[in-house]
DNA sequence: AAAAAAACGTGTGGTTTTGACACAATAAAA
DNA sequence: TTTTATTGTGTCAAAACCACACGTTTTTTT
């Protein structure tokens, strides 16, 4: 069959971002291009997308290559299209948005490609439309983590809930009340407590707690409303 | 620049779901294939994307053609990228989700593309992937209505508060208390009571409300629940 | 070794929101 | 003019929310 053959074809990447949380601030895995186009600018980790390949795992091949890792909450968020946002050819880009819990990843991958952990409060300019996609990104992650128990996958397996609320007030950059939250949180029922206290702590030792995957996986999509409602907002 | 020379290119197409409610039902168009492949099977309507054009600038082009309407709510929902999803050769689909006002599109058109309203319920299988875009679609119509005031764009420009409840209703198959629902609405602020009554009523003639577009635009992103919560969901 | 400091866990109370339900008002039809 | 269908408004108890207080645990300070 040969119906198609007058349409116009187009190069496919795929971008990701990459999200990791390093306790105290909201990162994000940027590399600085040691290639041409916009060589040494930074720039969201990407690549073409091959001829047999599936859009997530074209993206899952990028974040591996990065990272190392293999198990990697993703989501695809927008198909990026302009017609010059890449100025070498047109160049349709899927983004990706990855959430990892960042002391897990590889270092060795991470240094290969010129890649670091960097602030999102003190994030440089990126190429192409990649300020716009970590807008959205941004956005998207705000929206998630108000409304589904998607934070968890930033955090080490087993975590205490101050460790979850400074992840919370990392993302919407403000202060949460301490008691209200871990109310909130543990009103989910997602919670387990392992009994386990962490050892890090300098004062009094905080609780470590794990997904209850099997209620995890049943009531992600439940609706919640894990930020407070600023007084008059409705 | 010839840096991407040796990148794989392509084919790009856009799909729509377009839903429209006609006061009792929530429906989408369809269109009867008239062409090759799978001709006479129900399909959503869809184009290959240009070479100088713009993603949403496609999706519209494609839903002017098919409805003769300028100023559609869309967005881009995902791209389906599946190896073998068009038999023909690899295609990467941009799914685009519309609301129209179902009774303002152009019939002319409709028929000449030999669409047809359908209702949700009764929906015929599709080809391709198109289930799984519907029920994305669907899906995520879902999710924006009960947190934004979305439901509008299916309704004509003037509307009554039950009209409005009985869209909510088809959107998510249930029956609503009316009092609350109501009471829930208008609380937004966002609904201007013009004064005039709709003559259409056999009974008690309901109010008619318009948007306060205002408004709409300030607080489309706040958080709302218009969906009651069923006991112990929580 | 005792006191201070820091951070954690749980509880309380007043306010707001919610959901279930009742009743009066309006307009056409019988 | 009675009946019927539908709309608008109100009530109340339960639940959720937020602001805030207090006691506990562990390290640091003196």
């Amino acid at each position: 069959m040969e119906q198609y053959s007058h349409q116009s074809r187009f190069l496919v990447a795929t971008d990701c971002i990459i999200f990791g949380f390093d306790g105290e601030a909201l990162n994000m895995l940027l590399i600085k291009r040691n290639f041409q186009p916009e060589k040494g600018k930074w720039s969201l980790m990407g690549g073409f997308l091959q001829e047999e390949e599936d859009l997530e795992v074209g993206a899952k091949r990028i974040l591996n290559e990065l990272t190392g890792l293999d198990d990697v909450y993703i989501e695809q968020l927008k198909t990026f299209g302009r017609v010059d946002r890449d100025p070498v050819e047109r160049t349709l880009s899927v983004v990706f948005f990855a959430l990892i819990n960042q002391h897990q990843h590889d270092e060795g991958a991470v240094k290969a490609h010129h890649a670091h952990w960097i602030n999102l409060n003190r994030k440089p300019p990126l190429i192409f439309d990649h300020d716009e996609m970590t807008r959205l990104a941004l956005e998207h992650l705000r929206y998630q983590a108000a409304l589904h128990p998607i934070g968890f996958e930033l955090l080490p397996e087993k975590f205490t809930i101050p460790q979850l609320q400074k992840l919370y007030e990392a993302i919407y950059n403000m202060k949460l009340d301490r008691r209200n939250f871990s109310r909130k949180i543990l009103s989910t029922g997602l919670l387990i407590n392992t009994g386990e206290k962490d050892q890090h702590a300098a004062t009094k030792k905080a609780s470590l707690y794990q997904l209850d995957e099997e209620r995890y996986k049943d009531k992600f999509n439940s609706f919640w409303h894990f930020m407070p409602h600023p007084a008059g907002q409705n």
